[in-house]
DNA sequence: TCGGCGCGTGAAAGCGCTTGCACCCCGCGA
DNA sequence: TCGCGGGGTGCAAGCGCTTTCACGCGCCGA
């Protein structure tokens, strides 16, 4: 089914098909009505390749995310889809997970696009550069900036600054960090609030431990951890919720209590977290909106209405569960 | 950076630089080499919507879902992107989450993809037909069948019966079920494996109570339920997990004990039900293979290996934890 | 010596759409 | 009566690729 047989079928010339459909240029009543009937008895619905080729234009965005696992990224995800559609624009998914080849498979997607959204360390520097090259607006989530490009983030000195003191209130002194500083700007951050207010307070932090971000791999770190014969840690800070949901089992196979014999604190606030027993205390980010916000600043960037570089930082906010302490 | 320029830059036609590309026709092995460094020095990424329109294909699918909050359905999409992503595909998505112009919606994806997997009752029959009779594979996913289509779904009424058997050996006999039966056809399976085994077993059952799939709407229905004057039910099954674990707020804050005073169990084996104390008990669905099921469907329909439709029932598995009674 | 066969290459015809430009025709004012 | 303007329409040139066919050229066997 082509504007061809459209034409034909209405007798007129595929010109005046795309007129009528795009509502572009001047057509008459009478002939408008023919072409609307034949593009609804044809069942008619443009190539979107031809149309794209014509207009030199997808219509579509791209986001590069590491796993959808989780609710942190799906619910960026959705945000973004949400108002990526709102603006008429398709969204094309890619996940890195753990794959290979992620650089052929970032340029395929960038030719499918108008613009591209690259969450979290997902994709090298010198990639997004490449994509740049192509002509292809970017806007970086949650990862460290490239030059020239938008970055939209979320707040996490200042939170974990906070959490930090809120720790050491309650009397604790011995506070480990869980999580690897080097994985990603964010934890990258909140270790530096952490280790940031510890020095202050002339306390000398322990080195952070490295740890995957998942609930698996915060267990077995937290067990090592909890089990050590002197020096136990006093509190467990946790790059996210996952991990310190791994730690909370861990604590209870040590029959350990928290907040206790032990605090643990997580970051990201997902459902799992409200539900533990303690309540995991955590940091809560915007999530929908950072997928949104996202949407927005690549809009913008492909209309071509703003030149200059955003750094967007979205607030977040500490939530206090039990977790961390007795509270009244 | 078109194959024009690529072509020119290394002295040869358009024609032989697609070959080189894709590898399709001989090319002398200097010739090669002088098209691969034009290639490598104008940064070309060949145009998928010129490759598309020529090879009239997309080498896309798409994915139709109502929301990615909640675990469940991300984890079911992103078991989709993996195998699409390996299967050479980029995947669309679609989030219909209650928004109008749904038809117009699906059929713009259908018009971008190769093929369509719909998932739940996001999309009406008519609209399916529609898009089949665009000539476009689709794949329904957890949704009622429609003819000639390819379904895959888990199963339902087997699990809904063996917990509701469970549920009778605790003992408890006033069961309610918290889930419109109506609204998608999984529920009703769940439903109707419920109801079943209760009048087997000559007790009547009561009426499902129709329920939003959230937790907000669990525990205003569980609250309502659970502080009647009398006949107050002995187990709530919930048509899924959030709604479940609404409920177990809503006990908590009428005081009542789980298992104690009232079992509860849910659907899906989300990661809070496994954190939730008591425990959740529920049914675990393979949900990634779910999704990569749905990838190998379309992909055998688009490569048109298959003509005959396919129903594919997952095995779902009862996950008895504390919520439904003491165990040892 | 000559026909034929492959290999290496390019011209050109699409693929399905948008859009600049030209054309026709009618109504109006001069 | 003529000229002009504008509404209505279509022609045709792309957009960036793939692929069919045709062509030229060495090399082989007869």
């Amino acid at each position: 089914m082509t504007i061809y047989q459209v034409a034909a079928h209405a007798g007129v010339s595929i010109t005046t098909v795309s007129r009528v459909m795009r509502e572009s240029g001047p057509v008459a009543g009478e002939t408008r009505d023919r072409v609307l009937e034949a593009i609804d008895t044809l069942r008619f619905v443009p190539s979107r390749l031809g149309r794209g080729l014509a207009e030199r234009r997808h219509a579509a965005n791209g986001i590069v995310f590491p796993d959808l696992s989780g609710p942190y990224y799906a619910e960026v995800v959705v945000g973004y889809e949400e108002v990526a559609a709102e603006l008429g624009r398709s969204v094309l998914i890619l996940s890195t997970h753990g794959r290979e080849a992620v650089r052929s498979r970032v340029l395929d997607l960038a030719s499918r696009v108008d613009g591209l959204v690259i969450f979290g360390r997902t994709v090298r520097d010198d990639v997004v550069d490449e994509v740049v090259a192509m002509g292809v607006p970017v806007v970086l989530l949650a990862r460290t900036a490239v030059a020239g490009v938008d970055t939209i983030s979320t707040e996490n000195l200042a939170s974990a600054r906070q959490l930090a003191a809120h720790l050491l209130d309650h009397g604790h002194r011995r506070l480990a960090f869980l999580g690897d500083p080097e994985s990603s700007s964010d934890t990258a951050a909140r270790w530096a609030g952490l280790s940031g207010v510890l020095t202050e307070r002339g306390i000398r932090p322990r080195q952070p431990v490295r740890c995957g971000f998942s609930e698996a791999s915060g267990r077995t770190v937290a067990r090592r951890l909890l089990s050590a014969a002197r020096g136990r840690p006093q509190a467990l800070v946790c790059a996210d919720d996952e991990i310190a949901l791994g730690a909370l089992l861990a604590a209870e196979e040590l029959s350990l209590s928290v907040p206790g014999d032990v605090a643990i604190t997580g970051w990201d606030d997902i459902m799992a977290a409200r539900y533990a027993r303690p309540g995991l205390t955590t940091v809560r980010q915007p999530m929908r909106e950072l997928g949104g916000r996202a949407a927005r600043a690549l809009d913008e960037r492909i209309a071509g209405e703003r030149v200059a570089a955003r750094h967007d930082v979205l607030h977040t906010e500490v939530v206090i569960r039990s977790s961390c302490g007795e509270h009244d």
